[in-house]
DNA sequence: GAACGTCGGTTCATTATTTGAACCCACGTT
DNA sequence: AACGTGGGTTCAAATAATGAACCGACGTTC
């Protein structure tokens, strides 16, 4: 592994809002030598990527990443795009919508639109969401090729709820209809009496990007309602691919 | 320079979102050998820092940039807690107010309140202040110590207007005036017709971290309402400190 | 159509940087 | 006073970065 990664790599270890680790914490969780994670914290330091709190010697992120995080935004507007299209989508299922983005091995939760429900569903921005127990995360799989999603089931998984799936098979099996039915059902599998579906949306290579999902209390979660859920969240990633980056945006061959 | 330093300078110069250089141009403006440059970008795709647009091989942002631009606005957020001030600092000035974060050497223009006026003046979220000929900029400078003011003073300095301070001389004793004053007027500096003045807000450590300012139209700007300005942009300054570093914040000593 | 310039990308011997065990000192606990 | 832990530093050894030269492809020019 290049220098470079390995410096990157230690964002993810100061990214928890309420944990602000030391050098020798950062170091044991990176698995680097003490040393090495210095030299490269001072150096993220230097560009202000990471700050050091000057009392108590803890690192947290740095003010470069916010700039860049808004130079981002700004070559490319997802949450400016996304929201509007939420809106519509949450107005139209009566139900809280979420978008999600893929970034560092993992999918986020990047925008949301809650209903004015009194039962209503939450997600948090930020959250990281699982591949293999969020709609979101089953629906951004089956947009990528099968070798993407072999690569994906290598990793390990955690055990969310009494309905996460966990075994490989079951999940290829998942990932499969939802390719053949447009998009992904999860029943409880991050949350108990949260059942979501979602869509991936594509760039303009039919690259997932992320997903944009419809949250809904299981018990009023019945095959009619997921249904029409599933449809408007297609044509709401479908929308969100084409505003987004042009072109219709036709899904590759997996 | 390190490996990992030079990696993140490259980001820089693909920030700009009107224009997606390629492999070429990014190593010639960043004065590397393009085998260098194309092994430094491949890492930072790698990671989600940059993307290559498939067809076209030109460079842009990537998402990780994004995420980790909102996991550090979620440790400690700034805009959040700037707008507000802003918000009343503008209502009791009648002007635009606007504030800015240090980063990557530079300050940057992070959010703005503008006024319900006709005649107002417009700040562009992202812009990079000059240090030398925006009262934002001179009461950052103003905020950090001598031989950090000396360091700025080295770098070379562009003339924006027919008013733009260039001479060394000149702009120490602007900041030396910004320091006894307690806050910077800068009158047409940057852009004809406009008149500002600012105050940096500092962390913890009395170490500052951007500055807030009122921008006014230059013919309103009497020495009455600047002194007016002035005082407003001070308190706003200190209020921001406590809000976001909780402690008062007292100005070390320079 | 051939000569030229530029592009993105690759190779590999040379070189410079990264690495990490051992080492400080300071602090709090046993 | 002995121990564990923290942040930070050192320097010979090992490893990774470097860049001139190269490739094939594309677009211009003459």
């Amino acid at each position: 592994m290049g220098t470079v990664s390995k410096a990157l790599q230690l964002l993810e270890f100061i990214r928890d809002p309420d944990d602000h680790p030391g050098l020798s914490e950062i170091a044991r969780k990176a698995g680097f030598d003490k040393a090495t994670t210095r030299r490269l914290l001072v150096e993220l330091a230097q560009n202000g990527f990471v700050e050091q709190d000057e009392d108590s010697r803890a690192y947290h992120l740095g003010p470069a990443l916010r700039l860049y995080g808004r130079a981002c935004e700004a070559q490319r507007p997802l949450v400016q795009v996304l929201q509007p299209i939420l809106r519509h989508l949450s107005d139209q299922a009566g139900e809280t919508a979420h978008a999600s983005e893929f970034g560092g091995g993992a999918l986020h939760s990047i925008c949301n639109q809650l209903t004015e429900k009194s039962v209503r569903v939450v997600v948090k921005l930020g959250q990281i969401l699982p591949l293999h127990a969020t709609a979101s995360g089953l629906a951004y799989l089956a947009a990528r090729s099968g070798a993407e999603v072999e690569a994906a089931l290598k990793k390990p998984r955690a055990s969310l709820t009494r309905h996460t799936l966990l075994d490989a098979d079951a999940l290829r099996q998942v990932v499969e209809q939802t390719r053949l039915r447009g998009y992904s059902i999860c029943a409880q599998g991050f949350e108990d009496g949260v059942t979501s579906v979602a869509a991936a949306y594509l760039n303009q290579n039919g690259r997932p990007i992320g997903s944009i999902a419809i949250a809904l209390p299981t018990f009023t979660a019945t095959p009619e309602k997921i249904a029409e859920c599933g449809a408007l969240v297609c044509s709401a990633a479908v929308e969100a691919g084409k505003r987004l980056f042009g072109k219709p945006a036709l899904r590759r061959a997996p």
